[in-house]
DNA sequence: TTCCAGGAGAGAG
DNA sequence: CTCTCTCATGGA
């Protein structure tokens, strides 16, 4: 909930409240059980079905860090965080995210989307605290781009009002993003004015399913060069390395190195090698 | 004050 | 193809 993928989720005394498509969650692990609480009138198995998709846990997520734990640094990472998943988050939620995180750090991102989800979206709660759907491209589309920068998004504004209405307009399939293959869908991706390499990869892989999405921001990009290829080095050579080191699997691989490089430090890494 | 943040577009070489 | 500059904003 706290790794970087969703800017939504808030721990408040022992509970994560998020919102997610349109209801507030209220989530608690104890053990072996996932305790939840949806604003929704939803029936329990639906509502368990969707957060098994959500957080993706019809995935057998030993299988995948066996075939990534192949060396010390990895390994690490991969005994401090067992169990962090990728999610699979909404797409239009994830798209219009990551345009925001650009150039951007994580609390102004959570910022800019409370703000934009307060202005334009939906009351959704559990009683307290309250908090709000995030706004649909054609809410977004409609507000229009003035009222974007008075949320506070800089130079972000036009990219996610010119994606709203590309998107509100029926000229660009959201749902026919999700039958293409990654490469395809990335090219897509990128044909947006402020989506870009790395932006579209976080959209593929947090909401599209491509677990081989590689997003190298300088987190990353600092992992593979110092730890790795001991060398500085372009996104191009930072990627076919990390593709022939660690497979296919390659994105949970990275969001395990970055989680580690940002909370326990990439200092610490370096150190870990004997 | 200066630096940096889950970058990307535009232009030059 | 790569390199460089610039783009708002706010917290450290």
């Amino acid at each position: 909930m706290e790794c970087g993928q969703s800017f939504r989720w808030q721990p408040i005394n022992g509970w994560y409240y998020g919102v997610v498509d349109s209801r507030q969650l209220k989530i608690r692990q104890e053990k072996q059980t996932l305790i939840v609480e949806s604003s929704d009138d939803e029936r329990p198995d639906q509502l368990e079905a969707f957060l098994r998709r959500y957080l993706d846990l019809n995935r057998d997520l030993s299988a995948i860090l066996n075939a990534v734990d192949i060396d010390p640094f990895i390994h690490r990472a991969i005994e401090t965080f067992r169990g962090m998943r990728i999610l699979n988050q909404e797409v239009w939620e994830c798209l219009a995210s990551f345009i925001l995180s650009q150039n951007n750090n994580v609390p102004r991102i959570k910022g800019m989307i409370r703000t934009i989800s307060a202005r334009f979206g939906e009351k959704v709660t559990l009683g307290d605290p309250v908090d709000y759907s995030f706004p649909t491209p054609q809410a977004l589309a409609q507000a229009g781009v003035e009222a974007l920068y008075d949320c506070r998004l800089g130079y972000r504004a036009p990219y996610l009002w010119a994606v709203s209405l590309a998107i509100a307009a029926g000229e660009f399939d959201l749902e026919a993003l999700k039958s293409m293959p990654y490469a395809e869908a990335k090219r897509k991706l990128m044909g947006f004015k402020g989506i870009g390499e790395k932006v579209a990869d976080c959209i593929c892989l947090f909401s599209l399913g491509h677990v081989q999405a590689l997003p190298i921001d300088v987190w990353v990009k600092r992992i593979i060069e110092q730890v790795y290829l001991k060398h500085n080095a372009s996104i191009r050579e930072i990627r076919q390395f990390a593709q022939d080191y660690f497979g296919e699997y390659l994105g949970y691989a990275q969001q395990y190195l970055f989680h580690y490089a940002r909370t326990v430090g990439l200092e610490d890494m370096l150190r870990g090698e004997r």
